[in-house]
RNA sequence: GGCCGAUUGGUCAAGCGGUCAAGACGCCGCCCUCUCACGGCGGAAACAACGGUUCGAUUCCGUUAUCGGCUACCA
């Protein structure tokens, strides 16, 4: 029984969304739930796309998701992610390219784009012709010898069939004539992706090739390649595409799709690793909150589904909120801490007590702000507000209210939340209100809002007599003007 | 165009020949309650279509439809 490994061999060409997360998940979870190793490797073989910085990134979300590798290059005094280009630099692919062709697998292929591009149908289709394959040996020892651009082709069988076997999907059977005779190396001498894969995942005895869906159908012809060398064939597991709402392949447009953006809008990272293992695989007992040990131990990759999955925002800013509730006061208030102090910058008012207030009813940071801002500052409000109907009131007899609760506020010594409250009722209950019909207004006049986090008496107490009786003040001028 | 794949409620997703077709999110209603949230209870909502195979198809096969992928000196 060989160790399990796997690895995450993203392309550095920017986002990292959670189509690439989730890859970069089901990998890791494999390798670890089998007690194997995991490890990144960074394909960078197209110089052309290659986007700056990129590399970070991928470090970062892997980090922040708590995905770390296990095996690498020395780096920093710690493991670094394995890099194609500095691999191709050492003649690492070129050299296993030339074994290829001295065994009658590969050939040299010295053909123009405008000889290529002639072998193409009207409508761009069409397959290339071997033209090369045929050279004779003096031919391409002349073209070589005259420095001619050239590429390294695989030669593929043109009858029969090639098939290969998807842990998800099953076997999958191609006609060798579909099958071009693909470029292993490029002519600026560096390895096709394709080349460099099969290359580095058998050199680093990967055992099972997670990788986007995207490549099921191209992945007959490694197959081939891992035949003319005599290589063992990893196991594959093709996963599932993620798409947004409308179906369509998540983009840096729909505005939630990179890992960074998401945790820039106030998500937690275990919220969102927890959400996006649940995109194509769901564990036998139906549990949907797991950390991350709880799904290397559950993980079984032969239980990934074929079918692709919607990444539904409001299902993971649920999610979201199940881990913010189970947060302990300290680490939420520390968290929390910065979106307090700008939702309410006056620090009178106790950050632990808006952040107590909060932690129950928002589903991201980013709520913070509607929640409690209004501490701040009572926002514009239209007096329709004061109407309620299953609290039976209205702006007239809410204006009436106001007026009489205030001199009893006034009075108040005591301005704590209970002390209040029994203030409040029995002042209601002399003038023949109903609890609602006091407490509805004076939480609406000191909040303008229709739905506050704490009762009435609660706000009274959090805002202090001045303000409180300040905002009292001002709604009933407002309500008076309003009611006329 | 050719090849490959997918198709259970709005979304995620159980199911692997016989079920009143799980569960979750969202939505709606009720309870709790000085509003909201939390919590509790309940509800509406699905097997893409048509043919086979079978005593019996969501489940197996085929056709069609729809969606997606590949068909690059991109990955």
């Amino acid at each position: 029984m060989t160790m399990v490994k796997t690895r995450f061999a993203p392309s550095p060409t920017g986002r990292m969304h959670v189509g690439n997360l989730r890859t970069a998940l089901y990998s890791y979870l494999i390798a670890k739930h089998a007690g194997g190793c995991f490890m990144l490797r960074i394909e960078d073989t197209d110089q052309e796309r290659f986007v700056e910085g990129a590399v970070d990134i991928i470090n970062r979300t892997l980090q922040y998701a708590g995905l770390s590798y296990d095996e690498g290059p020395d780096k920093d005094g710690g493991v670094g992610p394995y890099v194609q280009s500095e691999r191709c630099k050492a003649g690492l692919y070129m050299d296993y390219a030339k074994k290829l062709i001295e065994s009658g697998d590969a050939y040299y292929c010295f053909c123009t784009k405008e000889r290529l591009d002639s072998l193409k149908t009207a409508d761009g289709y069409g397959v290339y012709d071997k033209h090369c394959l045929h050279l004779s040996k003096e031919e391409i020892e002349a073209n070589l010898a005259a420095g001619k651009p050239y590429v390294i082709r695989l030669n593929v069988p043109e009858e029969g069939t090639t098939t290969f076997n998807d842990e998800i999907y099953g076997d999958i059977t191609v006609n060798n004539a579909e099958l071009e005779d693909m470029i292993l190396i490029k002519s600026d001498g560096y390895p096709t992706y394709n080349f460099a894969n099969v290359v580095d995942d058998h050199l680093m005895g990967i055992t099972h090739v997670v990788r986007g869906n995207e490549y099921l159908s191209s992945s007959p012809k490694y197959n081939r390649i891992y035949d003319a060398f005599g290589w063992k064939v990893p196991v594959y597991v093709h996963c599932p595409l993620i798409t947004d709402e409308t179906h369509a392949k998540l983009s840096k447009r729909s505005g939630h799709s990179s890992f960074e953006d998401l945790l820039d809008q106030g998500f937690l990272p275990e919220a969102i690793v927890n959400y996006t293992a649940l995109l194509g695989w769901n564990p036998p007992d139906n549990q949907e909150i797991m950390s991350l040990d709880e799904l290397i131990r559950k993980f079984d990759y032969t239980k990934i589904n074929k079918s692709p999955a919607v990444f539904d925002i409001s299902k993971l800013r649920w999610m979201n909120g199940e881990y913010i509730k189970k947060m302990s006061p300290e680490a939420f208030f520390e968290k929390a801490l910065p979106y307090l102090n700008k939702a309410v910058p006056d620090q009178s008012i106790d950050r632990h007590v808006l952040a107590e207030l909060s932690q129950s009813r928002i589903e991201t940071f980013e709520d913070i702000a509607d929640l409690i801002g209004f501490f701040a500052e009572v926002p514009e409000y239209d007096c329709a507000m004061y109407t309620h109907k299953k609290m039976k009131t209205d702006p007239a007899l809410s204006l009436e209210v106001l007026k009489a609760a205030l001199p009893v506020l006034e009075a108040a010594d005591d301005f704590g939340n209970d002390a209040l409250f029994e203030t409040l009722k029995s002042f209601a209950a002399e003038h023949g209100w109903k609890n609602g019909q006091v407490m509805w207004p004076i939480r609406t006049a000191v909040s303008g809002k229709e739905m506050t986090p704490g009762g009435a008496t609660q706000l009274l107490e959090i805002l202090g007599k001045e303000t409180s009786l300040a905002r009292i003040r001002a709604a009933i001028e407002k309500l008076a003007a309003y009611v006329g």
